[in-house]
DNA sequence: GTTGACATCGATAACTTTACCGATTATCGT
DNA sequence: ACGATAATCGGTAAAGTTATCGATGTCAAC
């Protein structure tokens, strides 16, 4: 900056100004500054900016697997919206571990970002509460914590159980089982709106057919697959599965198709996520959309919003409604479907 | 770090050189210190500290599309290995469009980044001039550019091409249509393979079997739907197609499924990439591994050499052999498989 | 008692940019 | 012509850290 402003005979402000688009400069000098900057393709350090700003313009974003497709796809809608604004997104994986979550907040509280979106595993909040001490805004996304009033957006998990679990009645299962997902909200929630599907009907819970995820995550196609036997070794072998996720359905299916079962005839199964390949498995699967898209839109809408506003706004809540996706995986009695919307994406 | 200078009687100096573990200081000096720090939470602003020591330990990762699982496990690995060393990860997405992907590298060079890593989708090479005046060093992942001696990470698509289309050669067909994918260096090294396999077996290469990549990218599902239509209304219907990706073999083989075609006995399918839900499919399909983890691996394995050494070191380049992995969609004439290792993962 | 080696700590300057306010000139109404 | 207002530009200080080198103290060896 300060050759520019030699070559130009003006001052090192001046050129800081119309890097900027500060209204003070005049249209003949602004010209002439951004001649010879594109000449030299010079680009302000954006690190002594921040230093004297206090600003980054990066977002931190947190989550528990970056392979999994719904975090990808908040990835990808997140950086989308917040690019338009000069915000950018830097990533990083907890793998499902609470201590490597914690390590990386703290890296990243040292970075200064702007703000942070956290997909949290953490059972407790005493974390937040540190983030909080350091005036770091932060939004949650996809799991919220009991106990804590922070900006969230998700997904109405209660009704993705009870709406998952009530598609499974109406078409005719009696013995409906659950495997769960890690300890988190959606998972505690989707079993909570299971079970209250399942009182509503008049059936009974039944320890047995609820499968709790294990600790050591192996990924979790083999871990539906496990489960899947672990059910069908019952007694009282289930007529429908309601999954966690997709790529736990996935395994649970193909589970049960390998041991010559037909699906849905002999079990139906549902799942959550409505991933781009459902419709094109083995038997293509019915789930619940959780709109991962606008959970990552509403959340740079949120982040906006906040790093807009001169004092932190309070807290929002965003809760989006999920849907039902009809596939044949539970297509057993014709009649019942009214909403057989298979809406084939990418 | 002032305030705790001031606390504990000693300059702020000694304070900055205790963060850093610097072996100037004693070791009662030294306890002090990071009591305090641990009890203030303190953590050293890395803005500040990257102003003076030119360094931001930030790596900047351009890829076409996150939402594809081949690109979402490169910067999963990627993300694993760098932060071991301290370094973090932004990424952006250039969404396959020239132009967005030279906004992005202009925005990733003014925030002066220790290295770029870039798939690119730019079809000549002077942005990378630019981005070698400016001293910032970059790894070319996946795509390489024709005349431009870069750091690059990649699979050999040549053999890609000739593995695949080898195969289909190998269970007996006769016909052999190919899918491409964009106009970027895996694509067209993937054709030469195709054509070459072809020519060496004495089959010769018809263009009505080549179906180019439309320019709008709908979402290569879809696409790969249309292509398989285009292939299936020629006179000699092709007995067997290589798809330049899964996504693409996936929309291929639905649509030949739901004309009524067999896979394989009608049309074998292979593709590439090798996805986690490649045997969940309605058929599962044979792919071409290009060990994208290793990928991510290696090109973090190569950051971190250059950003060690004092002078930038000659350019590497690293061609990881592609692996033939057999499924259903293939699985013609049991006799010929050798290595029929279908790896099960996630 | 002097020398040298080593361990420990600090002073100064620098990194690049921007916020804040003051200075200068031009324009305009009366 | 005068003061007032607006437009345009610059000076000073500050942001939080680290590199470099110099300063001090300790101890052993001769």
């Amino acid at each position: 900056m300060k050759d520019i402003a030699r070559d130009l005979g003006v001052s090192v402000i001046t050129i800081s100004k119309v890097l900027r688009n500060h209204p003070d400069i005049g249209d003949e000098t602004r010209q002439r500054v951004l001649a010879r900057v594109k000449e030299l393709d010079y680009r302000p350090n954006l690190a002594a900016r921040s230093l004297v700003t206090g600003r980054t313009y990066l977002v931190g974003l947190v989550v528990p697997d970056l392979l999994h497709p719904f975090f990808a796809e908040i990835a990808k809608s997140l950086s989308d919206v917040l690019r338009e604004s000069g915000y950018y997104l830097i990533v990083t994986s907890s793998e499902e571990d609470p201590n490597l979550e914690e390590q990386e907040i703290n890296h990243l509280l040292a970075r200064r970002l702007d703000t942070l979106i956290i997909a949290s595993c953490r059972p407790t909040v005493d974390l937040f509460f540190r983030i909080e001490k350091q005036q770091t805004p932060y939004v949650l996304i996809d799991r919220s914590l009991p106990g804590l009033a922070a900006n969230f957006v998700g997904v109405d998990d209660d009704a993705v159980g009870m709406l998952a679990t009530g598609h499974l009645i109406d078409i005719g299962c009696k013995r409906i089982a659950h495997i769960r997902g890690p300890e988190t909200s959606p998972s505690i929630r989707r079993m909570e709106g299971y079970k209250r599907a399942l009182m509503r009907a008049g059936l009974k819970v039944t320890d047995d057919y609820i499968i709790a995820e294990r600790k050591g995550d192996v990924g979790t196609k083999q871990r539906g697959s496990e489960a899947m036997g672990q059910l069908l070794s019952l007694k009282a072998r289930p007529d429908g599965v309601f999954c966690f996720n997709d790529p736990l359905a996935m395994g649970a299916m193909n589970y049960a198709l390998d041991q010559g079962l037909r699906i849905p005839e002999d079990i139906a199964v549902i799942g959550c996520g409505n991933l781009h390949y459902d419709d094109s498995l083995r038997v293509p699967l019915s789930s619940i959309d959780q709109h991962s898209r606008r959970i990552g839109e509403e959340a740079a809408r949120l982040v906006i919003t906040i790093l807009n506003s001169k004092t932190p706004p309070k807290p929002e809540t965003v809760v989006l409604r999920p849907e039902l996706i009809v596939r044949r995986s539970t297509q057993r009695r014709a009649a019942k479907l009214a909403s057989s919307k298979a809406r084939p994406r990418l």
